[in-house]
DNA sequence: GTAGTTCATCTCATTAAATGAGACACATCA
DNA sequence: TGATGTGTCTCATTTAATGAGATGAACTAC
């Protein structure tokens, strides 16, 4: 035996190189927001020949994974995405059970309610419903991504995990934290604690968005495992005590429903 | 020269096959709703063997597209497709100029609120915005994909198509019109008509949704193709002369708004 | 605890399939 | 019309994906 090491130095136990090409390119012309990329852009970043290049840009147009841009030599990211999108966010089948009742929660409270599921060591929002308050928020969006950690929604779905499990996630994140977020681990665990200990949590406050604050509650499994978390945003002047409490409450009737409907579901093959 | 024909019959010019089957995998796990796929289906399904299955499952889960299963042997699709779906549909940044407008609509008028845009054949909706009333449409939400036709908003795309490009996609539709939603060419043209008419459209009523009804205006670019379009659908008891003209009216200042906001940031690198 | 089952990985030879170099065709725009 | 950059083609090379079958790992049922 003496051809042991692969020559490509990376590529141990690697995906097919098709793929991470593909991912590549998918991710430069996510990276180009709404303009998507050039032809530069591609070449630039990659180390592939321009052949190839057009024959990927050529496959993934076909598979609907790209599009191109009204602007000549520049692609989009295709619709195939946000329906195959639209698909995973709806993971368990959770978010067709949330949304109905985030909006209503929304809609009877007039703040922002979210929906967040647990994506690595990330969080990943999964529905959003707005109310008649505005309202700043680490995400946008559906599809928006935080690290665990920022957030009401990330500490009640850390609190829920195995404690070697949330050490590895905080200390994996930790310096991103500090360094985007202006978080500390330290306060992270503390509101942990927190919501272990009344079933809630609130966030912890780092120097962005001083004027909101929120809640948020965790979606837990027969098993205690976390599911997601609901949670919501709002101007901190909204932020009574009976107004918290009222909120909490919805929240926790909506929950509870939903989980009651999701063991039906979950588990069934 | 004697190895012209590819062996493959139908691989002439296509794509990659790695892209080939990592789709095929997808989409084999789309199908599957929330409960995804299994080794099985996929073995069921694909023509290739199940080291190569396991090797793009693994590739596919490195890239974030694929997730297991909290059941073992199953497999789910991944929040990196939610992620950069989100990004997918906002496509020319339509997305993020609409969202506040449809909530806003959304929340004056009670009913509920649409963006679409084309995929080829299909309208996908980008954004939606509930009401306060309850409402049956034929998308549930963000990711829905209908083919062009059905729905107020499929009139409103089609009405500024080229006409050759319209007869082609409703020839290429016609089947699926007639046997999945009894709508008839013929129908939708005179719909067009009406779009073309008076600005605005009211979709063809088939046998599905009979209790609801809608309404759609096209968002143009500064040549006259369509973007987009903005829809709202309602229950058929809601639409008295008076709101159409009102939500009509809401909906055309608000496009307004968006598409002169639209022309600053589509066409500049 | 042990057998049975299914999932997942590994090894290695084979061969198909992706790649690169460079030429060429096609738009778009000045 | 000519210049620039996009997109495609051909063909030889060789990498890198593949299949068969064995093996290891995880869960289930008894």
């Amino acid at each position: 035996m003496t051809r042991d090491m692969p020559v490509n130095g990376s590529n141990t136990h690697q995906s097919p190189t098709t793929l991470v090409h593909a991912m590549q390119i998918l991710q430069i012309t996510a990276s180009g927001g709404h303009r998507g990329a050039s032809i530069d852009n591609y070449l630039d970043e990659l180390d592939f020949s321009r052949p190839t290049l057009y024959r990927l840009l050529k496959g993934l147009k076909q598979q609907g994974f790209l599009r191109s841009s009204p602007i000549r030599g520049r692609y989009l990211l295709g619709y195939e995405l946000l329906v195959l999108g639209a698909q995973a966010g709806n993971g368990a089948g959770l978010r067709d059970l949330a949304r109905p009742r985030l909006l209503a929660l929304a809609q009877r409270w007039g703040d922002s309610f979210y929906l967040f599921a647990r994506d690595g060591v990330n969080a990943v929002c999964l529905e959003v419903q707005n109310g008649a308050y505005p309202v700043g928020s680490f995400v946008r969006a559906t599809g928006g991504r935080l690290p665990l950690g920022v957030g009401q929604a990330s500490v009640a779905l850390l609190a829920y995990l195995g404690g070697d499990e949330r050490d590895e996630i905080l200390n994996h994140n930790a310096e991103r934290l500090m360094d985007e977020y202006a978080i500390a681990i330290a306060d992270i665990e503390d509101e942990i604690s927190h919501q272990l200990k009344h079933g809630y949590s609130r966030g912890v406050e780092g120097s962005l968005l001083p004027e909101y604050c929120g809640l948020a509650i965790p979606i837990l499994d027969h098993s205690g495992h976390p599911l997601g978390a609901m949670s919501c945003s709002m101007l901190k002047s909204r932020m009574t005590t009976d107004h918290k409490l009222d909120v909490l409450q919805g929240m926790q009737e909506e929950v509870a429903t939903m989980v009651n409907k999701a063991h039906g579901l979950l588990y069934l093959d």
